[in-house]
DNA sequence: ATAACACTTGAACAACTGTTCAACTTTCAT
DNA sequence: ATGAAAGTTGAACAGTTGTTCAAGTGTTAT
C-alpha cells in the first residue's frame, strides 16, 4: 500500500469519526435550552439572589437590602429567574416573598462550587 | 402592647433576619467566580464543543466541521474553555487535540440536563 | 526553500445584557 | 379618599460578548 493510499484510508476513518460525532450530537434546540439555563446562573447578581433564597423565602425588599441593590434591579433579575422556573413568588400583604422553585438549583450551584474549590 | 410597639418588635425581628442573611452570604469574590464559571457554560457554542469532547479528544478542525463553524470561532471558544480549566489541548503534528480537563464538566452538564428535562 | 495545512490571535463590528430612571400598580393604614 | 410602602414594568444607556476577517505561528511534505 502506497503512502497516498494509506492516507486515503486514514481520511475515511477520520470521516467516519466525524460522522459519528455529528450523529451523537443532541438536537440543536436541546443544547440551546441547556446554554440558556446556565446563562441564568452566569450572573453574579442572580447567583447572589439564589444564595439569599437557599434557606428560606425572602421578600424583594430584604433581598435588595441584603445585596445593596435597588428594588428595580432585583425585581428585574427575579423575573428572569422566575421565567426559568428557578424561583417562585407569593404575595403577602404589601410584600412579595420569593423562594427557590426547584431542588436542582441547589444541585447546580453545588456542582459549580466543587469545580472552583480546587 | 400597642400596635405601634408591636410593629417595632416585628421590625427588629426582620432586621435580625436581614443581618443573618448578609452574614451568611459567601464572599463577593467567591460568588463572582461561581457566576463566571456558569457564564462559560451559558453559550450554546461552548456547550456544543463540550458535548463533542464528551467521549474522546477531537482536533480543532473536526470540531469546526462537526459544528459547522469556522476554525477561528472554535479556536476562540476553546481558548475561553481552556482558561476556565474545562478543556486542555495537546499538539500532535499539525493538529491540536482537545479533551475535557475536568470530570466536573460532565457533572455540571448532567445537572443542567436534569432541570430542563421535566 | 516553498507551499499547504492546522491552527492562533487581535481588532472590529453587531447583538445582547444589566442597571437605572420614571411611571405605573397593589395593598394597607389613617 | 389620600398617602405611603412594596413591587413591577418599559425604555434607554453603557458595558460585555461572539463572530468574522486578516494576519500571524508551527508543522509537515515536496
Amino acid at each position: 500500500m502506497s503512502a497516498t493510499e494509506l492516507e486515503k484510508v486514514i481520511t475515511v476513518v477520520t470521516n467516519e469519526q466525524l460522522q459519528k460525532l455529528k450523529e451523537n450530537m443532541p438536537p440543536e434546540e436541546y443544547l440551546y435550552d441547556l446554554a440558556e439555563l446556565f446563562k441564568v446562573f452566569g450572573d453574579s447578581t442572580r447567583i447572589r439572589i439564589m444564595f439569599a433564597l437557599l434557606d428560606k423565602e425572602v421578600c424583594v425588599n430584604d433581598i435588595a437590602e441584603a445585596l445593596n441593590m435597588t428594588l428595580s434591579a432585583v425585581s428585574h433579575q427575579l423575573n428572569i429567574l422566575k421565567r426559568s422556573k428557578l424561583v417562585k413568588g407569593r404575595r403577602e400583604g404589601k410584600s412579595v416573598y420569593y423562594s427557590l422553585d426547584d431542588e436542582h438549583v441547589r444541585e447546580i450551584i453545588s456542582c459549580g462550587m466543587e469545580h472552583i474549590e480546587e
